[in-house]
RNA sequence: GCCCAGGUAGCUCAGUUGGUAGAGCAGUGGACUGAAAAUCCGCGUGUCGGUGGUUCGAUUCCGCCCCUGGGCA
């Protein structure tokens, strides 16, 4: 039996759907989606999902399997990853994991602080109260209930100060001891390969610019348009995906389509450099790749891969 | 050809009553443990269009030239 997984993680726009389609199909492997956009049913074309006709060509998992009104986490994908991956290896197939979401790919990789899941209605009550009291005051509070998460977070980083929050309301204990115990047993557990694509920034960023322009060819803003349709909470995470907010605007007549479309490129741009941040110093033992195009990528890969999982194989 | 307004960071501009200059955006470095395509923190020397002049000292004042925009011909 093969025990193996592929690990495929790289900036937006740097060929990883493309060489995970084609390692599916030299290796009989199954596509699963490790990127928190991708997960959303509404944004096929802004997202760069996989089209139709490459699911057609490999099985694929975790493509727009929830809808926008829903809010996805790292927990609740890891779930999902779990679950796709125990299929792909029920059905024989090797589970070839790929996405541009550093944080999924470390829960997946080196597991996640097991705090329970959170009440509703504490997580919107924290929401609701850091809205009205605002950040420093926000931050006070929870110095006063949890001082070691209040001592290392900003008071202008809500994010975190509501995760921070909302798990010593619910919980009564500090993420930071939760963060400290042992992580949940690990999700892959057998050997795994991670690979690491990091073409050249300026290639790269071409590239975004004119994926950018593609998307709106391709009827990015109707979708955008429809995701307004439904009149979701802004807050929502789909409704911050990269491009979202300044199509947003335009269709709304705030800016014309030429500054949308320069400020989704923008966003676009920033979000691969955090990228980048991310691998250069978290993915330490991933093997690395700066070929241009995922062709090239392929055939430096491939040999490795069938190595790879020949010496996983029982 | 004449008149007017400009020419300062990659871009848009501010400013210096003469002591070589700073914002936003872009870019870039970094952080990251349950909404992460999110969220947050750092980083600003550039022939101040060119060239002469005045001055201890000119990006700043003066002359000439070049370029851009507008107006008049």
């Amino acid at each position: 039996m093969r025990n193996g997984a592929i690990l495929i993680a790289g900036p937006t726009a740097s060929g990883k759907s493309a060489l995970a389609l084609r390692l599916a199909e030299a290796v009989g492997g199954a596509v699963i989606n490790a990127d928190s956009m991708q997960v959303y049913r509404e944004l096929r074309v802004l997202t760069a999902r996989p089209t139709p006709a490459d699911e057609a060509r490999a099985p694929h998992a975790l493509y727009g399997v929830l809808p926008a009104a829903e809010a996805c986490s790292v927990g609740r994908w890891l779930d999902l990853a779990r679950a796709a991956i125990a299929a792909a290896r029920a059905s024989g197939r090797v589970p070839i994991v790929v996405g541009g979401t550093g944080l999924y790919l470390q829960a997946l990789t080196e597991g996640l602080a097991p705090v329970p899941a959170i009440p509703p209605a504490i997580r919107t009550a924290a929401r609701r109260l850091h809205a009205e009291i605002g950040g420093p005051a926000f931050h006070a509070r929870l110095a006063a209930r949890d001082p070691a998460m209040a001592a290392r977070l900003r008071p202008s980083d809500p994010q975190r100060l509501i995760r921070a929050y909302e798990v010593i309301a619910a919980t009564g204990e500090s993420l930071a001891d939760w963060q400290r115990r042992p992580p949940a047993p690990a999700v892959l557990d057998r050997p795994w390969l991670g690979l690491l694509l990091t073409p050249p920034r300026p290639l790269v960023y071409d590239r975004c610019d004119r994926r950018l322009r593609t998307m709106l060819a391709d009827g990015a803003l109707d979708e955008v348009g429809a995701l307004a349709g439904l009149r979701l909470d802004p807050a929502l995470p789909a409704m911050k995906a990269v491009g979202v907010p300044p199509l947003l605007g335009h269709i709304r007549g705030e800016i014309d389509r030429a500054a949308a479309l320069a400020a989704a490129q923008t966003a676009t741009r920033r979000y691969a450099k955090r990228q980048y941040t991310w691998f250069r110093h978290k993915m330490l033992s991933w093997q690395r790749y700066s070929a241009k195009d995922s062709e090239s990528f392929f055939e430096e890969i491939f040999p490795i891969i069938s190595q790879f999982l020949l010496t996983t194989t029982d």
